[in-house]
DNA sequence: TCAAAAATGAACGAACTAGTACATTCAGTT
DNA sequence: AACTGAATGTACTAGTTCGTTCATTTTTGA
């Protein structure tokens, strides 16, 4: 079992390293939040040092603000594959209903940073000028469509898209921030795959009933 | 101003001085979390010393775990107070939805330790086996009013009361648990009294059009 | 009335943790 | 090939934080 002589030579590679920590990080600060993630634990998992995220990152918050610019921009760009222009208005609604609901289940460290982000009380997000331009894509989506049924007599007017937007946040939100609390209480888990599909059911019926005529 | 001499005597009190130590806690954890929270800081604010706390509640845990019984056990009380019975099955659940909304929002604490728990996936909670008694009563009400419905015929049938439950859970959840991001990002708040109150009605609609026929 | 049990106070210690000082190596330029 | 700034490794420090030790006071009950 020849040990190879790895550590001849270091080779320099910045975007990978950064890119290696943010991705440790995001694991960390979602797992255990920002004062319950530690900056060594972060260092031993990565590749690289402790003095690496000092010196890309600068201190543990700044690390922390990284990691959720980081999370906001990805997510928002996924949204983007979106089409619901090619849809009735009830089907782009569903379409897109269902599509948040999954991708909210699909993607609980974004939510768990969320989560954490309002225990802090969005002091983070607040020093962050880059998440807050991302947000309104989103609510562009919904209004598209819903402004859509409306034309088409299909859906009621004088809804507000934000706040349909915000129900849409919530259900979705809800099935993964307290995941944990919900099924030990009520012995109903959505890991099973078959409530699942029934609380999605639930969710997308729930907001087509809410905006249809 | 004659100064009482007030630290002659020192009266044993340990209920009292229980009390005092969960009330200081609830406010540290719900403001912190488990990790960020601090047992001198809580020992600071209270009447009481370090000690006493150690010699309560054994460890932070274990204080932590104290707090989240007692606030599960104070909300579910609380929720005991609702006359449901006397109203009609859409008046009944217009009140239940609405009870809910106000009551979450007027308990960002209770929230807040909810969130907490979650973070920490549940592994307290799952501790106590005095909590997961607690909450069968909820769904209870809800069960109670949509059957009332169902048998008058202004409900649709076949739906799960849990589910229902979860939705209006997660609906009244997210506007405390997510109220900082989503203010921030959206620039529209709830604590702006005409928001809230069509949030409020938002809410409420969007439940009786789900379960109406 | 007195001893045992319960409750309390003050100070300390051991482990942890964010952040730093200093030395070293790499990659590109001249 | 020498130089320079960017990138990285090692070892340390200053401060924090949970939990404990030991001594003291109050209450209770026989």
């Amino acid at each position: 079992m020849p040990a190879r002589a790895e550590k001849l030579s270091r080779t320099n590679d910045p975007v990978r390293t950064m890119a290696g920590i943010l991705e440790v990080a995001t694991a960390e600060f979602a797992a255990k939040g920002l004062s319950g993630a530690r900056i060594d634990e972060i260092a031993a998992i990565t590749q690289t040092s402790k003095r690496m995220i000092y010196y890309y990152f600068d201190s543990k918050k700044g690390l922390y603000v990284a990691v959720l610019e980081e999370a906001y921009r990805r997510i928002r760009q996924i949204e983007q594959l979106l089409h619901l222009e090619d849809l009735g208005p009830e089907a782009a609604l569903r379409k897109l209903v269902g599509f948040t609901v999954d991708y909210q289940w699909n993607n609980p460290d974004f939510v768990r940073l969320v989560m954490n982000e309002n225990i802090h009380r969005g002091e983070f997000l607040a020093q962050s000028k880059t998440i807050q331009g991302l947000n309104i894509p989103v609510v562009h989506a919904v209004q598209q469509v819903y402004e859509r049924g409306v034309e088409q007599g299909v859906f009621r007017p004088n809804l507000e898209p934000l706040d349909l937007h915000m129900t849409i946040s919530a259900l979705s939100f809800f099935n993964v921030s307290n995941h944990h609390t919900f099924s030990l209480i009520f012995k109903h888990s959505l890991e099973n795959a078959v409530n699942f599909q029934a609380r999605r059911d639930s969710i997308v019926d729930t907001m087509v009933r809410y905006v249809k005529k």
